[in-house]
DNA sequence: GTGAAAGCGCTAACAC
DNA sequence: GTGTTAGCGCTTTCAC
């Protein structure tokens, strides 16, 4: 690196004694620019260690190369995973990132976000925080209005709206079908916290599954948790006590599985005799739980990835043709993996 | 949201009858505007929903409130954990993020990073990547010539850098040590890659601890994983075979802890009667495993906002007065968290 | 208090 | 092929 950054086009223009559009002209790879100017330029540039000022380009281009990245809950494991996939496949293809990182899942605090990623010309923006309660109501008013693309990761397919998500709902259904067929008769479930779509799909699996394998559904045959192991604690306790003959359970992350593996333990269950069990996102720890979990693998870093590529090129798309794109819903399917504990 | 984002300061000040400096001047909360004349103005602003555009301020202030960070390893528990406090923080303090994430934890082509970070005119950079093998080489070459602050996470001290860290050496010590209060004579150790700054702290702890209470200790006492839980399982049946007389065990991070206790668990070992294991990190998991695992917390999301206070700091000292900042090196005690597995 | 002019570093549109 | 002239949207001098 040089000393200063303050070498601008205008120095190297002076030094290769032509003018400053000519400088851009190599800068911005273009053809008409004779072969020897092109090579005398750059061996200023070289010289002269210029790097360009992205944010004068971005300025005059109305292009910044920069998407913006919405985030919640970054310290658990999903986000994290998706954030990742969206890193790489951005620096892959040409595009920084700007990150925001919502106050808590829930907030519904999204228009002074919008405004700031507008503010500092991003073309476009990454959803990356999952669907809860009402936070996409915002939607529906504010979504006409944005004039730039935006992709959302894990939400409930939507008019208009471009969507990248785990198939929830499948991947729930094949797990308990996994149980069905292995012979259990009493499977209970630990849903996420239903105020999540994802909670809500999952568990919607685990019913649909038990339904069409005329296996009846009620109350006393589910809790709910926060996705936390120590909220899985205590869903499994008042489980086991108000639905006594459950021989297997489906529980909505591998995180609440942990404490279910750790609770039947204790109690002297074993498993998966006396209790099978599947957890649900496949982090790489579970394979060495006690017994190792049975659990449906999503590939989260792949999410962040297909959308990142998704924005490119409608953004590209929107750039070049000023076109309309068409809105898609994408799904992945995740994959069950059988271990010890079924 | 309007529209469009094509309101710009000018419109402002043609409804509002004044100049655009005016306008300008309001907009920056200056002093020397009348009472009504920035009532007016602010009136227009929100009627026309004018938003100030990020890139053009930063073009002329030489200033972008925005701060460049470097991870690593993202879908990893720690990194992750960082970002978190440095999302967190910054957002507290009103500065924006510019992320990249490195292709791998020991990249050294850290020269094209520091360039984008400067074009895109960031104010400071932290560097959220752990310290491995040589990859802070480059720092004694190019860091006197970057002129825009760094801090630094997670590395060894070194002159005239800025360095937020936790102290890994003082916890494993600890830990170690309550092994040896406990009664244990034969204390083995997992380390995690070498290359890795941290990794030798820890097992540097756990060494000092053991000489330091007259315990001697060889090759055979040790072996060495690279975080993952499959790694530990390797490393744990690898020390068993050449240290069968251990009676606890001090593993370098949680998740090879856990397969520690899976797979003593599966030789019929009793923890912590036959084996006693602390692990280092404190997932929050990790009070779930079986049985729940002692282990020595690190606030890595303290990590990162401290970072982030101290880079602010920096930057607005070196904005305003133009004088050089103090290094520092800055120490997090870690928390032994003593449970069921010691 | 407020406005005019110049400039941040670059690109786009049009000349030549 | 290359240079000239205008901007991008804002802030900074320096007048008045």
């Amino acid at each position: 690196m040089a000393k200063t950054g303050k070498t601008t086009i205008y120095d190297v223009a002076e030094k290769a004694g032509v003018s400053r559009q000519t400088v851009s002209r190599v800068l911005n790879n273009r053809q008409d620019v004779s072969v020897e100017t092109r090579k005398r330029v750059k061996q200023v540039m070289a010289e002269l260690n210029y790097q360009p000022n992205a944010v004068a380009q971005s300025l005059s281009r109305h292009k910044s190369y920069l998407f913006g990245v919405v985030t919640a809950g970054l310290k658990y494991f999903g986000p994290s995973r998706t954030l990742s996939g969206i890193t790489n496949k951005a620096e892959e293809l040409g595009y920084g990132l700007l990150l925001k990182e919502l106050e808590s899942f829930n907030s519904t605090n999204v228009i002074p976000l919008l405004h700031w990623f507008k503010s500092h010309q991003a073309d476009g923006i990454i959803w990356a925080a999952p669907e809860i309660e009402d936070n996409r109501k915002w939607l529906t008013d504010v979504f006409p209005l944005i004039d730039i693309p935006i992709i959302f990761l894990t939400m409930e397919e939507q008019k208009d709206v471009t969507i990248v998500t785990t198939d929830n709902f499948s991947g729930a259904k094949a797990a308990v079908e996994h149980l069905i067929h292995s012979g259990h008769k009493h499977i209970g479930h630990i849903a996420g916290p239903l105020s999540w779509w994802e909670a809500r799909q999952r568990k919607g699996g685990w019913e649909t599954a038990l339904t069409e394998h005329g296996l009846g559904v009620n109350e006393r045959m589910w809790t709910q948790g926060n996705w936390s192991s120590k909220s899985g604690k205590i869903a499994f306790l008042e489980l086991v006590e108000k639905y006594p003959e459950m021989d297997a359970i489906f529980v909505g992350n591998d995180q609440m599985a942990l404490s279910v593996l750790q609770s039947s333990l204790e109690m002297g269950k074993k498993i998966p005799q006396d209790l099978a069990v599947i957890g649900f996102d496949g982090m790489p720890e579970s394979e060495f739980y006690c017994p190792s979990l049975s659990t449906v693998y999503q590939n989260q870093d792949e999410l962040g990835r297909i959308a990142v590529a998704e924005l490119v090129s409608q953004t590209e798309e929107n750039y070049l043709e000023n076109k309309i794109v068409e809105p898609k819903y994408i799904t992945i399917q995740p994959e069950l993996i059988i271990r010890q504990s079924s």
